[in-house]
DNA sequence: GACGGCGATACCGCCCGGGTATCGGTGCTG
DNA sequence: CAGCACCGATACCCGGGCGGTATCGCCGTC
């Protein structure tokens, strides 16, 4: 199997419409038809369903869909840390560190600084991204090394380390009646009806559907929980410098969120392996 | 990159000369040195040194061996695993497991017979392969579910439970001196003159240098060491039903082994799931 | 029943991957 | 030191396959 079949598959098997998904990849209809055609008499096997109006999976499609992805993350990484390689090998080397915008700020300040007091430290560059985009990053070579929060962030086929455990608070109006009490369980505040939890955008830019507002970053959520228009749920130290007009109470029932390091298993990098260790002696 | 040019690449990294890498390719040289100049070209950087004496792998170079190695590996897998999907749905479903050949015997036996009892349970193809097979046949979709032995195998990048941990004993001729001790330590047993370590092979089938003997199997062993030619040491559970001649020495200060299930990350096996709970519950 | 949307098929041209022949450089050898 | 053997690069040719346009067959919808 070629890498290029593999393409053609995922754009297909993603838009379900051979016409759009021949678009996205910029070639006409009828070679779109005839690779695709091709990897399944190599199979042997029915990938796609054809009705006159459209495209289904089928179960060995689903299968191939999630693994072709992995492997063509795998071919990217590959292309991207090899050119990175070779830029180290004559340049400056760097390291590209992932996290979360808005999470982990003054974990991440501690990080850079005890890793740049070490001796032979490269340069960090820090990519900040939408929640879930670490692993993608990790996994297609973009980064070498990421922030990453359990539960939330699926850590499977990563090494990682533990850094940091914390509880999380609810994020209130200051005016809203449950912002005096102590602590709040979890039941209550997701299903408040005046303060809906807010919906985060997949990483391909779309909403759940659902009652609360839309945000994109933190700014947007601590000013629509100011405007008494969400409530959050958030880690303890995503309540540090609360905006006047926000309190943050603590929610004990909500899961701990740890704060992990990630790199790809087998990494060779020294400056990856500083960098963690810089991290675990925080 | 295509997985061609990739494929040509490794054959080329991995005999470090041209010809014998065509020659495994089925192709004649000269395409393969357009192949990886073309890969060069696009990437932007030497990744093979040519003396006219041969060849030598550059640092970007040994990246990308390692990573298109991998991204190889991923897209075997993404086949294989799509044909066994297409299998499982017309034809009678099964789950292969790989574990080394000689060792957990019991507990593989156990684990067996408990995931067999459960409802819903298919046909288990085990796998039996030489020590640090395992983890390949995972990588590259051959197995669904592997038993390794920490810290012997690799388990990074898969997911995995602990099922069993162990000591480790000293094989002996019955014969020998140091077989009366109640335990020994460890370096007592790793530099005796008159009974060295065997030698296993590596994946590839070479073996490494060293005065022991060679050995391919526990057969081979246990016959190496009954006719005092070698010793070893190896988990307790190794030690169970010795034939005549030979005694087991404990050897506390040796690493304790563990016995681990392991399975590709993002799994969606409802059939690898039930074993890994089935072995979890042993 | 005509139309429109969608995937498959037919057919064509061209690029690229693979083949043979040969060259250039280098280390060994008598 | 000349000759040679070895190894990778280059030159050149051929054929298959990939991508293009045109068209068909099927079906749901006015």
């Amino acid at each position: 199997m070629e890498t290029r079949e593999l393409r053609y598959f995922v754009a297909v098997a993603e838009e379900l419409h051979f016409g759009r998904a021949a678009q996205r990849l910029g070639i006409a209809q009828p070679p779109l038809s005839r690779a695709v055609a091709g990897l399944e008499r190599r199979l042997g096997t029915l990938l796609l369903e054809r009705s006159s109006r459209g495209v289904t999976l089928t179960g060995a499609g689903a299968v191939l869909l999630r693994e072709a992805r992995a492997a063509l993350d795998a071919v990217e990484a590959a292309e991207r840390r090899t050119r990175r390689a070779a830029l180290a090998a004559t340049g400056h080397p760097t390291v590209v560190l992932a996290a979360k915008a808005g999470a982990s700020g003054e974990l991440l300040a501690k990080l850079l600084d005890a890793y740049a007091a070490e001796p032979g430290a490269v340069a960090v560059d820090v990519v900040l991204c939408g929640p879930g985009e670490q692993a993608r990053l990790l996994h297609d070579g973009r980064a070498d090394v990421a922030l990453l929060h359990r539960p939330f962030d699926d850590t499977a086929g990563f090494d990682t380390e533990d850094l940091h455990t914390e509880g999380q608070v609810a994020i209130l109006p200051a005016a809203h009646p449950l912002s005096a009490r102590p602590h709040l369980r979890l039941a209550e505040v997701t299903d408040l009806p005046d303060l809906p939890l807010p919906r985060w955008p997949h990483p391909d830019g779309t909403f759940p559907d659902g009652p609360g507002p839309q945000v994109r970053d933190h700014t947007q959520l601590t000013q629509l929980i100011a405007l008494g228009r969400a409530c959050a749920v958030v880690p303890e130290s995503g309540s540090t410098g609360l905006r006047e007009g926000l309190t943050a109470v603590p929610v004990p029932d909500a899961p701990h969120v740890t704060t992990v390091i990630a790199w790809p298993p087998h990494s060779h990098s020294t400056a990856v392996a500083a960098l963690v260790r810089a991290a675990t002696d925080l």
